[in-house]
RNA sequence: GCGCCCGUAGCUCAGUCGGAUAGAGCACGAGCCUUCUAAGCUUGGGGUCGCAGGUUCGAAUCCUGCCGGGCGCGCCA
C-alpha cells in the first residue's frame, strides 16, 4: 500500500471514530475525500480536504469540522503536526522517519514499487493500431501504437488483467485491391512487363517479394486466369505477408499484441447475427431509411434504401446506425458492433485507441456492464529543423514507422509520443528530438538515470559497500524533499492508469529528473554536498541510497513507457 | 448543418474526480565549470486562464450561450 493510500485509510478510521460522536454523519459521501501532496510544499507533507468535503453533510463549517478531525490525525504515530489552513485544509507534517521509511520501501520493493491492485483483476481489452493490412505502418500509426501499448503497461501495473488486441480489417474491398496488386507483382516476377501500377492499386514495392514467392511456388498457372480462380489465394497470401510486415514494424517499437482478431473470421462465425438478435430482443432494431449524409458531395449518387437500423440515438449517438444492407450484407458498423460485443464477453472494460463509434452498441449489448473508452489520438506533425516534412499521399513519399525508428531510435519515438495528451496535436521534429539538451525531455530524463548509474560505478571504485545498511537519518531537508517527490510515483501511476493518460508518467519523470539534477549540482559549490563524499562512507552510503531509489523509479516509469533506461550517455 | 476535442506567459505545453499565492521548457536579463559527465544548475521579469453569464464557502477545472481553431460525420473501408 502506498504512503498516500495508507494515510487515506488512517483518515477513514478517524472519520469512523467521529461517527458515533455525531460529528460526521454515517451516510456522508466520502468519495471526494482525498489525501494529496499539497500544492505548495511549504504547507506540509500531506493535504486533506475532508473537512471541506464533509462540512455540508455534517451541518457545520469546514474550519469547525477540521477542528474536530485535526487533533485525531495529529495523534497518529508519524504525524508531527496537523494544521488547519485556508478554507479548511488539514495539512499534515510527517516525521522525517516516515519519509526515511518510504525511501527504504522504494529500494526494498525495487521494480514492484508503484504497482498496485486498484484494478482488482478486472479484465481490460486494449485495442490499438488496427491499421488495415495493406502495407507497412506509416508514421501516423506510431502515436496510437505507443499510447495504446503504454496504456496497456500502465493498466497491468495497476492490477488489471490486460489483453492487447489488433483488429484486422481483412474482409473489405481494400484487401481485394491488395490481392489484385499482388497478382500484378506475381506476373512481374514471371517476367511480364507490367509498366506503371494502375490507379487504384497499391503501388508499394513491399508486394514484390510476395509476388516472387508465389511465382516460385505456383509457376505461371495463375498468370492468364480469371480473378475468381486466384483471388482468394492471393488475398490470403497478401494479408498474411502484410501482417508479418506490420508485426515486424511493431516489434521495432517493442510492441507485441496478444491477439490479432480477424474481421473475416468474425463474419464467418455468425457473431454479427447473434449481436443483431440480442439487439432485436431488446427492441432496439427496426427497418428504416436514413437521411442523405451531410458530408456527401452533392454530385454523388445516393438513393434512400430501407436498412436494418440500430436505435443508437437511445444511447446518446447522433443518429441511428445501419447494421445490414437490404441484400443482407453486413455494414462496417454491423461487424464492428459484433466485434466489440465479442470482446466485451471476455472483458470488464474496453479501450480503443483510434476512431470507432460503437459506444452505444457496447452499452446496449452488455446492458451497461462493460464500458468502452475511445481514445482519439490526434495527428503528429512532422518537422525537420523547423521545416514541415511533406507527405504526399502518392505512393512512397509516406514516412514509414520503420523510417522514423531507424532515424531516431525506439526510445526517442516512444517517449516523444507521450509528451502530450493524446487528444492534442503533437509536433515531432527530427532534428530537435535527437538533440542532447534540456529541451529534449528524453535526453533529460535518461541523463538523470545515467548520472545515477555513474554514481553506482564510482561508489564501487571508492570501495563503498552497498550491503551495509544506510543510516538514512543523515539525509537533510533537501534530500528528503526529493524522497517526497519520489513517493508520489505510485499515485501518479494509479492516476495515469485510471484516467487512461499515459502522458502523465512522462511529465512526472521529467519533474523527478529536474529535482535530481538540482540536487546533484549542490556538489558544484560544495564538495561536502556531493553524493559521494570523500572520507565519509556513512553519509555517502545514505545519499547513494537516495540516488538508487530515484534511479529505480526512473527505470520503472520508463519501463511503463516502453523506454530503456540508459546506463551512460555517449 | 450536426457531433467530439481544444483555447492557460512572446512561443510550445502541464495543471491531481472544483481547493490555498495558476506551473514547466524555450526565448530574453543576471550569475555558476581546478567537476561524482556544466549534455547541467541557480536566479529575474513576463498571465483579464478566449468572452459573458450561472452553480458553489471556493471555478483554469462543472453548466449555458457566444467567439476562434482542429478533427470527424455513407449504405464506402
Amino acid at each position: 500500500m502506498s504512503l498516500y493510500a495508507r494515510y487515506a485509510a488512517l483518515l477513514d478510521g478517524v472519520l469512523d471514530e467521529l461517527v458515533p460522536e455525531g460529528v460526521v454523519p454515517a451516510e456522508a459521501e466520502r468519495r471526494a475525500v482525498a489525501v494529496e501532496p499539497p500544492r505548495d510544499t511549504a504547507h506540509g507533507d500531506l493535504a486533506i480536504n475532508a473537512a471541506m468535503v464533509l462540512a455540508k453533510a455534517a451541518r457545520t463549517n469546514p474550519r469547525a469540522l477540521a477542528g474536530e478531525i485535526a487533533p485525531r490525525l495529529e495523534a497518529l504515530p508519524e504525524v508531527t503536526s496537523a494544521e488547519i489552513a485556508g478554507p479548511g485544509f488539514i495539512n499534515l507534517k510527517l516525521s522525517p522517519d516516515a519519509w526515511r521509511t518510504e525511501l527504504d520501501t522504494i529500494v526494498r520493493q525495487a521494480g514492484a514499487y508503484g504497482r498496485s491492485d486498484i484494478g482488482s483483476g478486472e479484465r481490460v481489452n486494449v485495442e490499438y493500431v488496427s491499421a488495415n493490412p495493406t502495407g507497412p505502418l506509416h508514421v501516423g500509426h506510431c502515436r496510437g501504437a505507443v499510447v495504446g501499448d503504454s496504456l496497456a503497461n500502465l493498466l497491468a501495473a495497476a492490477g488489471y488483467q490486460v489483453v492487447r488486441e489488433y483488429y484486422v480489417n481483412d474482409a473489405g474491398a481494400q484487401v481485394d485491391t491488395l490481392a489484385r496488386s499482388l497478382h500484378l507483382r506475381y506476373r512481374e516476377a514471371l517476367g511480364e512487363g507490367i509498366g506503371e501500377i494502375p490507379e487504384g492499386l497499391y503501388p508499394g514495392d513491399y508486394l514484390v517479394p510476395v509476388g516472387a514467392a508465389l511465382a516460385e511456388e505456383f509457376g505461371d498457372c495463375f498468370a492468364g486466369e480469371d480473378e475468381d480462380v486466384w483471388l482468394e489465394l492471393f488475398r490470403s497470401r497478401a494479408i498474411s505477408a502484410m501482417l508479418d510486415l506490420i508485426r515486424h514494424d511493431l516489434a521495432l517499437l517493442g510492441i507485441r499484441h496478444d491477439r490479432f482478431a480477424s474481421e473475416a473470421e468474425l463474419q464467418r462465425s455468425g457473431a454479427a447475427d447473434e449481436a443483431l438478435e440480442v439487439l432485436r430482443n431488446k427492441s432496439l432494431v427496426y427497418q428504416g431509411v436514413l437521411e442523405r449524409p451531410k458530408s456527401l458531395d452533392p454530385l454523388d449518387d445516393w438513393a434512400p434504401e430501407e436498412l436494418t437500423l440500430f436505435r443508437s440515438t437511445q444511447f446518446g449517438d447522433d443518429q441511428d446506425r445501419p447494421m445490414q444492407r437490404p441484400d443482407g450484407r453486413w455494414t462496417y458498423f454491423g461487424t464492428d458492433a459484433a466485434y466489440h460485443w465479442q470482446k466485451a464477453r471476455e472483458a470488464d472494460h474496453l479501450v480503443n485507441i483510434w476512431v470507432k463509434r460503437v459506444q452505444a452498441a457496447v452499452r446496449a449489448l452488455t446492458d451497461g456492464r462493460v464500458d468502452l473508452d475511445v481514445k482519439l489520438v490526434q495527428m503528429v506533425r512532422l518537422f525537420r529543423a523547423g521545416e514541415p516534412v511533406k507527405m504526399s499521399k502518392r505512393s512512397s513519399s509516406f514516412v514509414t514507422l520503420a523510417d522514423v525508428v531507424r532515424e531516431v531510435g525506439k526510445d526517442v519515438v516512444r517517449f516523444m509520443m507521450l509528451t502530450r495528451r493524446a487528444d492534442a496535436p503533437l509536433d515531432f521534429d527530427f532534428a530537435h528530438v535527437v538533440e542532447a539538451s534540456q529541451e529534449n525531455p528524453v535526453f533529460y530524463v535518461q541523463y538523470a538515470h545515467a548520472r545515477i548509474s555513474s554514481l553506482g560505478r564510482k561508489a564501487a571504485e571508492a570501495g563503498l559497500s552497498l550491503d551495509a545498511r544506510a543510516d538514512l537519518g543523515l539525509l537533510d531537508e533537501e534530500e528528503l524533499a526529493l524522497v517526497k517527490l519520489a513517493a508520489q510515483y505510485p499515485r501518479t501511476v494509479e492516476a495515469a492508469a485510471t484516467t487512461h493518460e499515459p502522458h502523465r508518467i512522462a511529465f512526472y519523470l521529467y519533474d523527478l529528473a529536474a529535482a535530481f539534477h538540482a540536487l546533484w549540482h549542490r556538489g558544484n559549490d560544495d564538495p561536502a554536498r556531493r553524493f559521494i563524499v570523500e572520507n565519509n562512507p556513512q553519509l555517502s552510503r545514505a545519499r547513494l541510497e537516495l540516488a538508487l531509489a530515484i534511479g529505480q523509479i526512473i527505470r520503472s516509469g520508463l519501463a511503463l513507457m516502453g523506454v530503456a533506461a540508459t546506463e551512460e550517455m555517449r
